[in-house]
DNA sequence: TCAATAAGATGCAAGAATGTATCTTGACGA
DNA sequence: TCGTCAAGATACATTCTTGCATCTTATTGA
């Protein structure tokens, strides 16, 4: 026997029972029952921490975030950093889409918040990869800082993000590809 | 007094009073109970003609879609049409909203399908007002067929469904704007 | 070693929504 | 005009989840 886990131990484990019921059941389908029993506890546990069911899918996906943050390395080159963000995106689209069941939920028409919102709120204090891209991408001369508009220097990780929600499925390559050549780099390209 | 309603007509009542409750509550927070108060008349009579709620929203959804065809007349010029077509859009952000709220609910986890499958079940046979658009486009010369590959063709509405999806509101005149002016059409623009 | 604290088990009542059965009443058609 | 059928009202059992209270037990720290 493991014996009795305690404080930040527990919770860490009470967290991870809570996000795996989010992908495999989605935020409807999510229980305090199921977490508890998954985590090899009970309800009562769960209720001395979290307040309710948001409350507890919203620290589970902050743990994740934080858990599994998404960075890519300075290549060199903006072509091959962008392809590479986007490839280790495609391994979180199962989390995406299982955020967006939050994000979808009755939720949002009781605090009346947007998506939007609760994503930003989500991600403050975390590093963009993508911000950090498009700059070293300006700071080589292979972007042109003025076409670096608000609806296109985010145009990437919208494209993904919607992918993502509608298909509940990562991108194929080819797909990837096209978002990058086809589309955004003719869009940015310093010529 | 009325009187008491019969067949279709009080069908599409109930589809109405359904479509009501989906935009105001969410899928979540519809009841079969709230449809039947807000129709005037009882759950029995919904449980006669739909499965549940799933069953029923779709239907709602479906009447919405036949009673409100988005289309857009020949204007003459590719980009005039493109912004009309997004200017009418932006009424029904709220409808959309609210039938993601459909397919982010556990009608998915229960069905395995997607918000794609669905959406392209939903609109089977329906005009597809930006696929006309865009045919015009080409046979005016104003688009190169050539660069109207699979991400670009649908990248207008993607976007437009992003935002919806990610703000719950209408976007801003500006951002159609620069979505038609500083995207799509660079990218498409015959030159 | 021992007391304090929190983990973990269990039970119960409450609330919400649904499905279904029954019964009355109104509307339409032969 | 009258019979039939569906609309509409009502009630009941069921299911699912939660909140709360209680009790036991293991772990930690003084």
């Amino acid at each position: 026997m493991k014996g009795r886990r305690r404080g930040a131990d527990l919770e860490e484990a009470l967290l991870d029972a809570a996000w795996l019921e989010l992908t495999e059941r989605g935020y409807a389908g999510l229980t305090m029952e199921a977490v508890a029993t998954r985590a090899g506890t009970s309800r009562p546990v769960l209720a001395r921490r979290w307040d309710g069911k948001a409350d507890l899918a919203i620290a589970a996906i902050r743990r994740q975030i934080a858990k599994h943050p998404l960075e890519v390395p300075d290549r060199g080159d903006l072509r091959t950093e962008l392809l590479e963000l986007l490839e280790h995106a495609s391994n979180r689209v199962r989390g995406i889409a299982a955020v967006f069941t939050l994000f979808f939920s009755e939720y949002f028409h009781e605090t009346s918040s947007t998506p939007q919102s609760l994503r930003t709120a989500l991600l403050a204090g975390n590093p963009q990869p993508l911000a950090a891209i498009l700059e070293r991408g300006v700071k080589r001369g292979e972007i042109a800082p003025e076409k670096l508009v608000p609806p296109v220097s985010t145009l990437l990780s919208d494209l993904f993000r919607h992918h993502a929600i509608m298909t509940f499925a990562p991108p194929p390559p080819e797909l990837r590809v096209a978002w990058v050549d086809s589309i955004f780099l003719p869009l940015v390209r310093a010529d």
